[in-house]
DNA sequence: AACTATTTATAAGA
DNA sequence: TTCTTATAAATAGTT
């Protein structure tokens, strides 16, 4: 979805796939939580950047608090 | 993205809110493996649908695995 | 960080 | 319910 059409191979320029990141983990968050307001699931994401910093999106605690008693 | 414009909020109809389920699921599903490959990232995706059947993604088995010893 | 041309996802319809 | 298609939305390349 852009000026060019894309093969999904790892993006070998540093700078390019940092904004890719970017880009795309808003969207993925975007849609995770869309997914789970219009359809009523329950939905879990975690992304660790190659630099191991975290993004998530859980549309529940309750998914993980329910194994513990 | 379709033939008309939504909004974001829970599908009333329950067919309808099937079908979507159905077509979103695939489409994050995708996105997060797409993530994973562009961005040398590591992704996992957990999603229960509202009878609980669950659908997953995890770009590498080695992020929940690193926690063991 | 904004902008758009273009691709991609998908809401409706068949 | 699988396939089609018009349109919305995401985003690749650019500025």
């Amino acid at each position: 979805m852009g000026r060019g059409k894309i093969v999904i191979r790892r993006i070998d320029d540093s700078t390019s796939r940092q904004v890719t990141f970017s880009k795309r983990r808003t969207g993925l968050l975007k849609k995770a939580k869309e997914l789970a307001i219009l359809c009523d699931a329950e939905v879990g994401v975690v992304i660790f950047s190659s630099t191991d910093k975290l993004y998530d999106f859980a549309s529940s605690r309750q998914i993980w608090e329910k194994e513990m008693d």
